[in-house]
DNA sequence: AAAATTATTGACTAAGCGGTCATTAGAATA
DNA sequence: TATTCTAATGACCGCTTAGTCAATAATTTT
């Protein structure tokens, strides 16, 4: 036993940790800093917007100095970036995959598409970002080119696969296929501004909304209409 | 002639002015200042957010100075309000009543409603709001409770009462009021956004959406789904 | 164990912004 | 024209915050 054992105890094993796992004091981590330090920007950011968030909270979420974020990107601006471009690519093409299997019913393959999205995206932290980009894409346009053509554009386009395979199954009627799915998109995308902005994690909150039911009355809607079709006669 | 119109021509005439037309210099105006204000205000913060925006830019768009604005409205906070009153509740309540006296059949009234709303608020400057509640409402929870209650809900209970309208005469199925009212506001919230954010004012352009087919093939899609109905033996 | 390296940070700066107020000057009055 | 009233403002204050940098201390090297 070495003179220092005695006095403190390895390194490795009992030394204080953060809540998160992460070493307390001056620990040097190059390696760890930059995933973390964008964790907690996304945190931050989603929670304030882009202008809101102080580079002091996110500094501190990271359990980090604010000199230390200067370190690794060079301005909030360089931060943004990168918290957009780590975040939202990879969980949209495991999504792609999902539903380019699927066997049944187009009625149920938009449904299944709709919750499935809600799900893994739209009621993570993930789906801040949408939030995050609707807010900033005037300040960062190139930003908002940048997510327009990696994200929306394939969702959008995974959509309308969807919808002409319908089409195509003679499950649904011939649609205007652009804007049908903008349709559907827009009730995806409110429930994400909605939760992010008016819903549960807000203390103002307007009439409740449970995400689940409301997609799905969108889905029943979306198929069937809301006329009655009983009385007029049958066409 | 007196020896003042000799000296400097008569004020209304001759006096130099800005290319709004408002005279220059410091001219006192007592009423003509909040609007011109609150015009002001309103480009700005639809332009920049509420944080975003500065207040010596609307003092220099309105054509007065900075401490002229504290005149007339004692914060930001205040003239904000101000710009929403002026700007979205007196043109709801104008619109509340066009839809009272309406005659005729509840799909049509729907329509009508949706195109009306988007011409008249959406479409507009104050279609900007919107989006301006959507970033800000988690930073300014006070502001976001003000427009809940003011704007929100007046317009929430309109399209209800539009639907209960037409399931009491029998043209609606008995709907979920709540989640199908939020759908209807979610689509064309959607435009506003899409307008704000990615439409036509920003070079960031994704595909092109033009709102009066968007909102029609809603209003279709609302009415009658999107499922052949053909096919399937008629119940 | 001493020296060298460099990740980390506390303390600081410059700039921006909401809001204030004593002063200025346009208009009304006499 | 002289006086009064008040709309309008320039200059300023206190505070916040992005970004900087010399000093510090955790590693690595010798």
């Amino acid at each position: 036993m070495t003179k220092q054992s005695l006095t403190m105890p390895p390194t490795s094993t009992i030394e204080p940790h953060d809540p998160l796992g992460r070493p307390l004091k001056r620990t040097r981590r190059k390696e760890a800093r930059p995933n973390e330090i964008v964790a907690a920007a996304l945190a931050v950011f989603v929670d304030k917007g882009f202008a809101g968030a102080r580079m002091d909270e996110i500094a501190k979420q990271a359990g980090v100095s604010k000199a230390t974020l200067f370190v690794y990107f060079p301005s909030k601006d360089d931060l943004f970036k990168a918290v957009v471009r780590t975040n939202i690519i990879d969980r949209l093409t495991a999504f792609q995959s999902t539903v380019a299997h699927f066997q049944g019913s187009s009625g149920d393959l938009i449904a299944l598409a709709m919750h499935k999205w809600w799900q893994e995206i739209g009621s993570t932290q993930a789906g801040g970002i949408s939030k995050l980009i609707i807010q900033e894409a005037k300040n960062f346009p190139e930003l908002a080119a940048f997510y327009q053509t990696e994200v929306m554009g394939p969702g959008l386009h995974l959509m309308q696969v969807i919808l002409k395979r319908g089409i195509a199954r003679g499950e649904l009627r011939d649609l205007d296929l652009t804007n049908t799915v903008m349709g559907i998109m827009s009730s995806l995308l409110f429930l994400c501004l909605w939760r992010q902005s008016m819903g549960v994690d807000n203390p103002v909150c307007g009439p409740a909304i449970e995400p689940t039911a409301f997609i799905q009355n969108q889905i029943d809607i979306l198929l069937s209409g809301i006329e009655l079709k009983g009385n007029p006669p049958c066409v």
